[in-house]
DNA sequence: TAGATTGTTAATCGATTAACAATC
DNA sequence: TAGATTGTTAATCGATTAACAATC
């Protein structure tokens, strides 16, 4: 049997979570079905662009009817790989890393963090919300181990592109970034960068947009 | 004398504070050029891109030599608008919000968080990373009186668009929202949602993307 | 049946990439 | 001077939007 393979935009990944949380709201019944149109109104946003995001994931809807409830929920959350816990470890348990600790609804999006590491001796030992704390010293040697893939960095900015090589060349493959420095590996790695500055640059830079606007009429 | 209003896509104002990182990080000498080029060799991405993305903040570049590193930096800095400090309140200061405090970098980026609201007695009175924390009842009464236009959401999901909606009817007009809630109000407010979940969407379908490539040939 | 919604194909829009004359 | 780099205009690419036949 062969499965054919569909890809997606990186827009349409990032609007599929947000379906995802209309479509949990619901009441799951069964053979409920749900259109592309409800959500789009639900959400304020284009019907055409829900029904081709929805469709990227595969599944095949019933004209007049919609989606099946279930079905797309599953559909969506299959495609995320959403459906399979991946254990992760979470390097660098600071504020910020205690903060992605309380996030719950990472497991909702297949993401299992199993282990935290610091190098701040009053921090290992320690449990955090459920979560052993080790010694940073241990990070390698657990990856091998545990068969590790993913990491999530929440550390400084200085010592991250160290430790990355490190983690990398220990067994992992996919790193979920935190800490304020670009990370740029090989192409076998998965990158995923939080950078929250660029997020405050398209805020800031509208604010000053609009400040030119109302000014500059005067 | 009138100002040619130049606009930029999204995609381009996320890159620019990548340049800048790259541009501080050299010496500040006098009458230094900067390439493009060389801006795109260091952060590994296209050189026309660089020219393209520099050129949206205005600055005019001399032939051969590149651009006057110091001009540059500030033509970024004023399109961003992180040449002036805004002041904000964070609303929620639990583990995310005490993380968001303690990133400094916010202050270069243009953003200074002033005062701190919870509704948490045991915060209320503190004083965390040089800011006060007051009690969330209070925080229309400031919004009014020191007239703060931006806010800094870090709450949990509940009751989040019901603060929005009072902040917003007290004066605040923009909101960079780290809440697990995706905020929409109307046109004249803008709202930059930090959504770690459609982050996190991206990186488990690429691993998913590359398993099922990995496995597709058994 | 008629209306709503899907799936598919085409058109539009905007961002990225390419090309090249001007020039320090 | 020759080479490198800018500024500008054009070409390409991909995502969004539109159109419409098929159908429950």
């Amino acid at each position: 049997m062969t499965t054919k393979y569909i890809s997606a935009s990186i827009p349409t990944l990032k609007r599929l979570p947000r379906y995802l949380q209309v479509l949990k709201a619901l009441n799951q019944e069964e053979n409920m079905y749900i259109s592309a149109t409800k959500i789009a109104d639900e959400l304020k946003v284009d019907s055409i662009q829900v029904r081709k995001d929805l469709q990227s994931t595969g599944i095949i809807g019933k004209p007049k009817l919609g989606f099946e409830l279930k079905e797309l929920i599953q559909s969506i959350e299959s495609f995320l790989n959403w459906d399979n816990l991946t254990d992760a470890f979470l390097i660098g348990v600071g504020s910020l890393g205690q903060a992605l600790l309380g996030y719950e609804n990472f497991k909702k999006s297949g993401l299992n963090i199993i282990a935290g590491f610091d190098i701040d001796e009053k921090l290992v030992g320690k449990t955090i919300r459920g979560i052993n704390i080790y010694n940073i010293n241990k990070v390698e040697d657990l990856i091998k181990r545990m068969k590790i893939n993913v990491a999530v960095i929440a550390l400084p900015a200085n010592n991250v592109n160290m430790i990355v090589e490190k983690i990398v060349e220990a067994g992992i493959t996919a790193i979920w970034n935190f800490a304020p420095v670009h990370i740029n590996t090989n192409e076998d790695v998965i990158i995923e960068n939080v950078n929250l500055t660029q997020s405050l640059a398209v805020l800031t830079h509208k604010i000053n947009e609009r400040k030119n606007k109302d000014g500059g009429t005067k």
